[in-house]
DNA sequence: CTGAAAGCGCTTACAG
DNA sequence: CTGAAAGCGCTTACAG
């Protein structure tokens, strides 16, 4: 391996300063087109790669960023952030930053907080919100630029979200208008604000639809197999004829609930379900359920934390758009 | 927020030199107890934390270490990841370390070689191999120290693993002992050497029980659902008494194709599985499975990249253990 | 045991 | 449009 160029071998190679080689690599400040011509072709011919350190330091940036997620995620979580992390990713490196993770629980936000005493991250993104906003506290505390994946109920928070109330609240529509009307809810812990969303997009297609809600078929505090399986007990029980899971990893619970029972999806059961991963691949039945752009969702959070670390104004709340597909699981057959 | 402390401000604080602050705190050189007491006083007092990017330049070291992933997992290799990646994040952190996430596809190692022409990474973690070791022998081109989490087809390349040979020949021993005779192997590319390790611990089991290795029930060539599906029905129909699934994804496929055909587990076919991840959990039957220490895995070969970076003579190869528990799914009942 | 000084490789006011 | 110089905050030979 050759020696790594430096910026000042190449100032000494074309005959010019430091200042001017700098100039022409980052386009700050005057240079005339001939030498900055000169200078890149130098560059470009032997394969000058500038020492990010050395710039980090001169500039007291780090061009890196943390994506902070939970310790405590579950799989359909995790191909979530996966997708986002792939999102974020993406857009960093377009933008000359790099990802570093970060893993945190409510209790322990040591790692997070070493990275930030450590300068080594310029911003952070949070892949989960809690009504808690611990994290978001503790960031704001600190000074750093950061954007949450996931609405927070702190409304001064930079934040992009799928549009979760929507989705819920067109989803419901959707089912409701197919004939079925006792529909349960089942999954979700209400702590997260991602679940609210869903819970209050829900209720709302009640009152669109001039319906009756049916409290008695509302699961919203737990995803514990034991949760589920007594949730579709008592959603079975209180006549429910379809059930909308939080998520696909209940969902699954939930049809695996309704096997055993011996209770026919669709027939005597509609199924739905949020975010149509992997996890729905197995299922016997195509289940309906709501996809998001989850890449999407990583490329505008990563973008909008760029803009705030660069001062250039970002949007304060971005909401993205979803998709809804209907399935058999929630087509009686006649 | 308060101004940062630099080695400076505590230096003139202190009517030292940075020299000897710098030696307090590094430990390295010669320096007397009382001044480096005084030294951890003042720091501990103020809170002073160095300016890792400082440190890096001045040691041409960026204290990060890249965890290196495919862009194409599987859901099982998901989780797998996660759990390295917190063993390794656990070690990196008590050996001053910062892990940054690279994806890469073996026809796209841009994310990592900017990693590296950025000298943002002291050394590499390999989270899978194949048998064109194309990334192994690209980090070596560069000269970056790196480790493998899994075994390399290149001896020389230091590498942490499970022992997936024996892991399968105990699993398939312990089969083969329990009665059953037919059995099947299902699943993986043996372009992964994951995969031909497990291979050859299955056959090796036929050899030491001095039995008829069935050929016609070996299928390793695929892991999508119509190369399983496929798989199974010829497994059915070539006699098998007993399928071992190469991992809990094709496991979960396993299971539904021989429902969709009546088969029963365990007493019309035996089922086991590698890994014995959540995805087994909502099995109906609990599933006899290999599992190994993921986080243990991480930890090891984290430690032992730090070793060669900081050329402390790592070993060569690590063999880690793994735990087999036999299940109802290989349990005939009379 | 301690310090003055040079160096890591950039950026950026400031002056021309 | 260009350059000399100081600075970012550490580490580390070298000399004492």
């Amino acid at each position: 391996m050759e020696e790594k160029l430096t910026i000042d071998d190449i100032a000494k190679a074309l005959n010019v300063s430091k200042t001017t080689v700098s100039r022409a690599i980052s386009g700050k400040g005057r240079i005339s087109e001939g030498t900055r011509a000169r200078v890149e072709a130098y560059i470009e011919k032997h394969n000058y790669k500038p020492n990010s350190i050395a710039k980090s330091l001169a500039e007291s940036k780090s061009y890196n960023i943390g994506f902070v997620m939970p310790k405590d995620f579950t799989i359909t979580d995790l191909t979530f952030y996966q997708k986002c992390l792939w999102g974020i990713n993406q857009v960093a490196v377009e933008n000359d930053y790099d990802v570093l993770v970060s893993m945190v629980a409510p209790d322990d936000l040591s790692q997070l907080s070493r990275l930030i005493e450590n300068r080594k991250i310029d911003g952070a993104i949070l892949g989960r919100t809690s009504s808690t906003n611990v994290i978001e506290r503790f960031l704001r505390s600190q000074a750093l630029p950061f954007v949450t994946v996931g609405s927070s109920v702190d409304s001064s928070v930079l934040q992009v979200d799928n549009d979760h109330e929507a989705a819920c609240n067109e989803l419901t529509t959707k089912l409701l208008k197919n004939g079925v009307r006792n529909i349960a809810l089942i999954g979700g812990d209400t702590q997260y604000i991602v679940n609210r969303n869903r819970k209050r997009g829900f209720i709302r297609a009640f009152e669109n639809a001039d319906l009756q809600l049916h409290e008695e078929l509302i699961f919203t505090e737990g995803n514990s197999q034991e949760y589920v399986e007594n949730a579709v007990d008592e959603a079975i029980k209180n006549g429910a004829d379809c059930i909308i899971a939080i998520d696909d990893d209940v969902c699954v619970k939930v049809i695996n609930s309704l096997e055993m029972r011996g209770i026919k999806i669709p027939n005597e059961m509609g199924i739905a379900s949020f975010y149509n991963s992997y996890l729905l691949e197995n299922a016997k039945v195509p289940v309906t359920a709501v996809s998001f752009d989850e890449i999407k969702l990583g490329q505008v959070s990563c973008k909008t934390l760029i803009d705030q670390i660069n001062q250039e104004e970002p949007i304060k709340k971005v909401l993205l758009g979803y998709k809804i597909e209907l399935k058999a699981s929630t087509m009686k057959q006649k």
